[in-house]
DNA sequence: CGCCACGGCAAACAGTTGTTTACTGAACCC
DNA sequence: GGGTTCAGTAAACAACTGTTTGCCGTGGCG
């Protein structure tokens, strides 16, 4: 899996071979089969190694105190030291979402899916949130998640040196959203 | 291009051999090299191919009427119908833009950056935003752009029969963006 | 008429691919 | 200590890959 995503730095699953991958672990073809089905196969378990650390980081935005500046701040920074931390493996994750192989696809929908639910649940319980409909609540998360994702893709793909501009460009797009969901 | 396109409903450039198209062109492999350097070359082409009608549908958003929920609901049936439209190409834009070959991801990454920049312009033009920084209007145009791609990416993976479930969401999130964008 | 560029061809090239088969050694458990 | 599972091997398979080469008909232009 290490030698995997090392190689899907520079293509995407769908063009990676398996010989390729056994080649630069020094182990015959065949061992590979020992351990997975197929490159899809290897995709997906690559996604549960993914998101499981990123699971860790979803609970260290949510908790904490809820003034919402603070909340925002926290979010990004956490989010930029986990993209610097774990780059492959967000890589990984932002080019397979929408890459060529259906089964990678689900396994990421499903994931971020659920951490919708997850951050949904968070709001929910905040104060702000007094009177919001259930969907108003899940379509707010939605919005969290999916900026939270692109930050994380700008981040990636950032120049070297102009990451700080990017994470303060994320965190006035924060507040703004913020700020929509007090005027609601 | 047509036939490239076509193939790349189900797999990423990056796995898309020249071969693969000159088979479904019903042409011989090397007849390929009349048209194209390269597999990234023809990746380039059709970067310039899908962008250009998403041009077209950026100036129908902004034409028009400037009133606010007008302006949402006509961004969400413009971007829906483009979808309908033109599936192929958007999701050869979903999955290429953090794809495997650099030159793809690069011609769209400056493709979506100039976006980004027509939208603040058209932005920084209204009422609301007077006495806005440049960067601000630039980091709400950033949102509503990115917003706009999330939206199109959730439109082409969901099941037949959800599209107005996303479309609805996708217009509530807007609505909730432009209230924030009043209270800045 | 002659020329020439265009878009196409067949054939060959050396590599690479995924998958199957039968076999082997080490580790572990009772 | 004997059996079993685990992780590895080498070799062979047919199929496919990108690229080069030299050749050919058609169409348009001067």
């Amino acid at each position: 899996m290490d030698a995997a995503l090392r190689l899907l730095e520079e293509q995407s699953l769908s063009s990676l071979g398996l010989r390729e991958v056994t080649r630069v672990v020094g182990v015959a073809p065949a061992a590979f089969y020992r351990h997975f089905r197929d490159m899809g196969d290897l995709g997906v378990a690559l996604v549960e190694e993914s998101l499981g650390s990123l699971h860790v980081v979803i609970r260290r935005v949510l908790a904490g105190p809820e003034d919402s500046d603070e909340v925002t701040d926290r979010s990004v920074a956490v989010v930029a030291e986990h993209v610097r931390a774990h780059r492959a493996h967000v890589r990984f994750l932002a080019r397979e979402r929408h890459g060529g192989v259906r089964a990678v696809r689900e396994a990421i929908a499903a994931e971020l899916a659920r951490f919708g639910d997850e951050v949904a649940d968070a709001l929910a319980a905040q104060e702000v949130s007094r009177g919001w409909s259930r969907e108003d609540v899940r379509m707010l998360a939605g919005l969290y998640v999916d900026h939270l994702v692109m930050t994380a893709s700008a981040l990636l793909e950032a120049a070297p040196g102009e990451e700080d501009r990017i994470a303060d460009t994320a965190r006035r797009q924060l507040r703004l959203i913020t700020l929509g969901r007090r005027h609601w």
